[in-house]
DNA sequence: TTTTGTGAATTGCTTCACAGCA
DNA sequence: TGCTGTGAAGCAATTCACAAAA
């Protein structure tokens, strides 16, 4: 990977609506693609897509665009999503059962190894979710043991260390989001998906990326009065 | 509302947060609030939040800062959610359940007004959701009768004209994903909320906010590598 | 003094224009 | 010719600096 010095942030955002594009090619057995077909069938400017893929290193060809396959090893190689990711779930009520039932995590790489919930009736219980989807090896199915089991937040330090996990979802009410938040810093987590809609205070070497329903509606409310005639 | 060309989406998306935060304050009985305290809950800077509010008019008291409710209900007023707006759902599977189910959106004034499913085995079942929520009074609970029921797609221009809804909420798989937002597109719906990882091509007076749990992953998954120690 | 509102400067992202390779 | 990769230019968003109001 070449010159990595200060990446736009959308830029990273855009490798991963390439990557799924990708993967639609893939499907359709098409071996390579042009920065001006990828961007026609995205929206986005072929100098764009050039750009972006630029601030990684070479990667295509020119005369003949990008290699399917090869780009989508490299772009899930700067990802992190060329291995398996583990990652924790916190919160254990409607959304997080729905999380961990939801089977697009493991066809992308990421599997919920581990379920944190402070409420003392669910913990020791089983959350039933998708353990068994397509990519299961035996470690991964091993692993799953784990994901049936609801933990006190107490233990969240110990299977951050023990499971090298960096990932953690957040899926509390707002109310106790900031606490969860400050636990999960103190456990070692690296990035946090937040749904609670709440602002979260972390450290500086802990990313969050925030999903609040809200306010994506409240933004479309928005556009849709003051746009068109 | 003054001088409101070209209005940056970002300071748009922060009004949202600014609202969340100034219910927040409400519910804690803060009469005032300044530019430069709000930022400090927020991590954003006191000047930007002048900023964006200055896109829209002239909120504040020098000196004292601003108050609270005043604010409160200018936001909404901008946002357009100082009345309740009406919302079409289409996808009646697990996540179109669970987001019925959600309560989050009566509080901040969406209702889910209508919900569309082309599988004929659902077609005029019955889903079940928060038809109970809190802000209901009798034109809503009315509004509710037809929550229940899930109506096939051809349906949805008819609903859009008879309930005057701008807002769709696309909760279906990839693959069904675009035809759906062409449907929604001609039956005058004028803002997706897209659940669905794929890219939506809609005519230009239609805004799309996409929601896709994979990019917001990759994206952490790639923060979590390269920063820190 | 505290705090807003805003033109000016700056930063950062995107687009342009073109050199280089197949 | 068709396509990538990239320095230069342009544009949009944020931050700075300060005037004006309570």
């Amino acid at each position: 990977m070449a010159k990595m010095d200060h990446v736009p942030l959308p830029a990273v955002r855009r490798l991963s609506i390439y990557l799924r594009q990708l993967e639609c090619l893939q499907a359709a057995d098409r071996q390579t693609v042009s920065s001006k077909a990828l961007g026609a069938a995205l929206g986005i400017s072929d100098v764009q897509i050039r750009k972006d893929l630029a601030y990684f290193g070479q990667f295509g060809h020119p005369g003949v665009g990008y290699r399917v396959p090869e780009l989508m090893r490299r772009v899930r190689r700067i990802l992190g999503t060329d291995r398996t990711s583990k990652v924790l779930l916190v919160g254990a009520g409607n959304l997080g059962r729905a999380l961990v039932a939801f089977r697009g995590f493991a066809e992308k790489g990421f599997e919920i190894v581990a379920v944190f919930d402070s409420n003392p009736d669910k913990i020791g219980r089983a959350i039933d979710g998708a353990v068994n989807g397509p990519r299961q090896d035996a470690k991964v199915r091993d692993l799953s043991s784990h994901q049936r089991t609801i933990q006190h937040p107490s233990q969240m330090a110990a299977a951050v260390r023990a499971g090298d996990i960096r990932i953690g979802i957040l899926a509390v009410p707002a109310e106790a989001a900031q606490g969860v938040a400050n636990e999960m810093a103190s456990a070692g987590i690296r990035a946090v998906l937040n749904f609670a809609p709440a602002t979260l205070q972390v450290p500086e070497h802990v990313a969050v990326a925030s999903v609040d329903l809200a306010v994506h509606l409240e933004q479309l409310s928005f556009q849709a009065s003051y746009t068109g005639p």
